[in-house]
DNA sequence: AACCCGGGGAG
DNA sequence: CTCCCAGGGTT
């Protein structure tokens, strides 16, 4: 199909079907925008939404958060996972405050140099936040575009330079024009034309869609896919331990955070559990209190 | 390029 | 149970 029908029609679609986002409402300031997207990598819609409210109501502003401990601000965070983005939103911050005088900039690059902000960030930041022409490519994008002029299934692990070229040719040239692309592109990912099971009867491009046309071809990149495990991963331990640190109002006994490891792996491995301790240290999201007590950062 | 990093809900 | 999700940083 030619680039031209699929804007126009993905974004009347858009005009009718979009969410009403609290990020999305036109008093949504830049930052409470970046804070979307940064609570939004690997993590739905539906668990972000009331997060983001508490969250800009207790800071709306870089400088707010900046000057909170950063304890609060983890617990703040609660359970969206990945508390690192947390620890480097409020870096961003702090970087806003001092080298930007308190306002988020403007321009990809710009936004790029800020912590726990990369290519899909600072696009996704330059077209909802500030209007301008920008490549967003998030997982959505990257399936329909795959689905609609390439017939395939599901993008590929890693985003290619020939896939951001496709999308840059995709995209209108004017300003508002693009960024209403990108928000209808992302939304129709996410309500219709989804990776699981699509709802090619509700899309408005299902008649000029490659993969449709194919006859639904399968994944090509199935086999290289990595299943990430969950069990018994450091990752579940990570998160365990994280949670006993938000939920506790005191420093937390390594004792006791042991036995709640012990419990998730089945039998008491005093290494594993210290280098997991000793990595969650090194990332900044817990700090040593006395000998043998662990607490939130300050 | 490969690997690491959470957690919950849908199917 | 498996799979997916508005990715980014490090090595």
């Amino acid at each position: 199909m030619t680039s031209a029908a699929l804007v126009a029609r993905t974004t009347a679609w858009f005009d009718l079907h979009a969410r009403a986002l609290p990020w999305r409402e036109p008093a949504c300031t830049p930052w409470g925008v970046l804070v979307s997207e940064v609570m939004l990598q690997q993590t739905p819609v539906v668990r972000v939404e009331p997060r983001w409210r508490d969250w800009l109501t207790r800071w709306p502003t870089p400088a707010a958060l900046a000057e909170a401990p950063t304890g609060e601000v983890l617990r703040a965070w609660g359970g969206l996972g990945y508390p690192r983005r947390a620890l480097r939103l409020q870096e961003c911050a702090r970087a806003v405050v001092a080298e930007h005088d308190g306002v988020l900039p403007r321009g990809e690059e710009a936004l790029r140099a800020l912590p726990g902000i990369g290519a899909y960030t600072a696009a996704a930041v330059t077209a909802f936040a500030h209007g301008r022409r920008s490549v967003v490519l998030d997982t959505n994008v990257r399936r329909v575009l795959g689905r609609t002029l390439r017939a395939e299934a599901l993008p590929s692990p890693h985003l290619t330079v020939a896939e951001t070229r496709a999308a840059d040719a995709v995209a209108p040239a004017d300003d508002a024009e693009a960024a209403r692309w990108a928000a209808a592109s992302m939304e129709l990912g996410a309500l219709v034309c989804t990776a699981r099971s699509p709802r090619c009867d509700a899309c408005p491009v299902a008649d000029l869609c490659a993969w449709r046309a194919a006859g639904y071809p399968a994944d090509a990149h199935a086999a290289r896919r990595r299943v990430q495990g969950w069990a018994g991963t450091d990752r579940q331990l990570r998160g365990a331990t994280m949670r006993l640190l938000r939920e506790a109002h005191a420093p937390v006994a390594r004792t006791d955070i042991e036995a709640r490891l012990t419990a998730l792996i089945g039998d008491f491995d005093p290494v594993r559990v210290d280098a997991v301790l000793a990595g969650l240290v090194t990332d900044g999201l817990a700090v040593a209190a006395g000998p043998d007590h662990l607490g939130l950062p300050a």
